[in-house]
DNA sequence: TAATGATGTTTACATGCGTAAATGCTCGCG
DNA sequence: CGCGAGCATTTACGCATGTAAACATCATTA
């Protein structure tokens, strides 16, 4: 069973560190998520039974650890993407964020350097 | 309201030639997807009230065609994704796959040109 | 010890999705 | 003119999701 965008967020927080209690995980998701402790824990429970996140009792609360890595996750559903809508191949995938304007000229300094690092790596 | 993915493949039928009826959908999609005609009939009115697609009578039957783009829809689910992702910076998101070793020869090469053109374009 | 508060667990409910059966409408044929 | 074939529209149903209320449990404190 997939990870649904509402659980990634409380994913997110996991990765940014864990392990977490419940309630240190509505501190920094419910004021801009506007979510409930209800909310949070019904999510970390569908997490839990997904075998997304671990938990870990530790005396009348449990720390909630992140099971599936973020590398995974991400994996996961930009291969996706790429399948559904570019045929899997990046270079597309690109070309269309280039036709779009959406590259920085940050974007595009990063991208020169990582093509000469693959240079580099396969003379 | 967002098209669905079991909607994405009516659109893509739609997408590579239109106007079509549902039976030429049906039969294009219906034997890989496994879809009965009723199924296709509902996508495709799902996708009517969700104006993404429009309906033309024909004498006894419609004749539909995609009012969204492909370049629309393209759009909108890659930023989602990149935005969610990757911090809506296109880069990383390369980086991402360049670290999975999901770059092909190709991809390499078209990034190069694609990079070399915006080169020429603006200098 | 009984009430209170902190946590977690169960249940709920509306909405959307995937899939399709049931129903409705209309045109041409017998 | 009434009927059946061909389409379209409505309804259905189980499951996931987003969101949360209700309920259960247990330690602490009055």
């Amino acid at each position: 069973m997939a990870i649904s965008e509402a659980e990634a967020v409380i994913m997110d927080v996991l990765w940014r560190e864990a392990p977490r209690t419940a309630e240190d995980i509505l501190a920094e998701v419910g004021p801009a998520q506007n979510w409930q402790e209800g909310t949070v824990k019904s999510l970390l429970n569908r997490l839990l039974r997904k075998k997304a996140v671990h938990a870990e009792r530790d005396g009348r609360r449990y720390l909630y650890a992140p099971l599936l890595t973020r590398e995974q996750y991400v994996q996961q559903e930009s291969k996706g993407l790429l399948d559904r809508l570019f045929g899997g191949r990046v270079a597309p995938l690109v070309a269309h964020f280039s036709e779009q304007r959406k590259l920085s000229k940050k974007d595009i300094a990063e991208l020169r350097k990582l093509l000469k690092e693959l240079d580099d790596e396969q003379p």
